[in-house]
DNA sequence: CTGGTGTGTCAACGATTGTTGGCCTACAGT
DNA sequence: ACTGTAGGCCAACAATCGTTGACACACCAG
């Protein structure tokens, strides 16, 4: 009962310091000579590698939503690629590189300057709405940012880098700004989970103007309401 | 790409319909004797078992709320209650069974029925606060649940046993209340993810009665402003 | 004392996992 | 044509998982 800790955190992988994951040129086999920063004749060479490298990303974004990370397995995401495992890790090193590859979200959260202020909670809202059942890639995000220390870092840069900003460029107070972040993602993060992954009946069979009606004032009141 | 669901669906256990999960008398040797319903001494003996088995209940909740269903092992929850793995099966069955018994949540809502009906939202919220502080069952129950559709069941049954009637008991119309819970809900868990699961830094900032006077109001208004 | 049942340990099974190295094919440069 | 290298598959590795069966000790009834 002494060691508690590292069989958590050796399972959870560093979503910084990827081995190989970044999208240009990564092979293993190159030893020592790619130190050049820019090759005689190479910046743009097709890779005919590409497809499949997409095929791998786009089938490991699926099974990584609808299984998350531990249940998610490399020879799942091959077989769906129609590729061999070891693919896989001479693309993106190991699987916590394939994660960091796969999880990398966008939310385009919308741009709230020019809306008008009382409609802000509206807009956010519905926006999240449809950005969610488009496709499932922010169900996963979840799915996997619960589970996983690499899928909580994740989530907590997208909430970083893509939703605090919007919402400080349009709050009064500009401290404030993370606060009031925090809170309207807490809402929609907690309908979705209610609603896409942990199916509350009441919860799905919600139509999408009810749930506009409820929340929205939710929303505006965390967005410009002064702090209580 | 042709099977996808079966081998996320023989991974989920069944929460329903577990081998041996109850706690009175179930060790598989008695092969075909036990069919007697009550034995003529044996209704109230002391089980001297008792202590491992609590110590094997108490090592698997730590260990799936710590680390969800599927890096949660048998192995590590017996290293845990300093016994042997096989010990787990014996009382258990298997993985699903331990965790149908692990998994047995009281959410205690608080009794609203004398409280005035517009202090309702501060009350919950409060209370559901310390309830999460103050062990971690309940952020474990959400690891798992999100992660396991064993867990989403449990938690669905959470919801629908122990929140929606509790809130039915004060809310004006009571065909509303499941709504109006489900809402509730997810104002409540998703506070409870940014918090104590994704560790979103303004949401772990935040003081207790900070977060009272932000989120009451909200689920004051879930709970009783007329439908939109 | 003898037998039976509950309690517990040990060693192993088969399956699956992430990961690795070797080998083969196809194409581009000369 | 020849050669080098990137793309791809195959077989296997060690580790770990859930699970099982055989075996040893402790107790209680007779």
């Amino acid at each position: 009962m002494a060691e508690h800790a590292p069989s958590a955190a050796d399972a959870a992988p560093a979503v910084t310091a990827v081995p190989a994951a970044s999208d240009a040129s990564d092979v293993p086999s190159g030893s020592a000579t790619d130190a050049a920063p820019r090759g005689p004749a190479d910046p743009a060479r097709p890779r005919r590698s590409a497809a499949t490298r997409a095929a791998i990303l786009a089938a490991a974004r699926d099974r990584f939503a609808a299984d998350g990370y531990e249940r998610a397995t490399i020879r799942a995401i091959a077989r769906d690629a129609d590729i061999d495992p070891s693919m896989v890790m001479r693309y993106y090193g190991n699987k916590a590189g394939l994660f960091a590859a796969a999880s990398e979200i966008e939310v385009h959260a919308p741009d709230l300057s020019h809306v008008p202020r009382e409609e802000a909670g509206a807009r956010l809202v519905r926006h999240f709405l449809e950005r969610w059942e488009c496709d499932e890639t922010l169900t996963g995000m979840m799915r996997v940012g619960v589970t996983n220390e690499a899928g909580a870092q994740r989530m907590r840069g997208v909430f970083a880098e893509q939703i605090k900003p919007v919402l400080a460029a349009v709050c009064p107070v500009p401290e404030e700004a993370p606060t009031r972040a925090a809170l309207i993602a807490s809402q929609i993060l907690g309908m979705a989970l209610c609603r896409y992954v942990l199916h509350i009946p009441p919860a799905v069979d919600l139509g999408h103007d009810e749930l506009v009606a409820w929340l929205a004032p939710t929303v505006q009141r965390y967005l410009t309401a002064e702090q209580p």
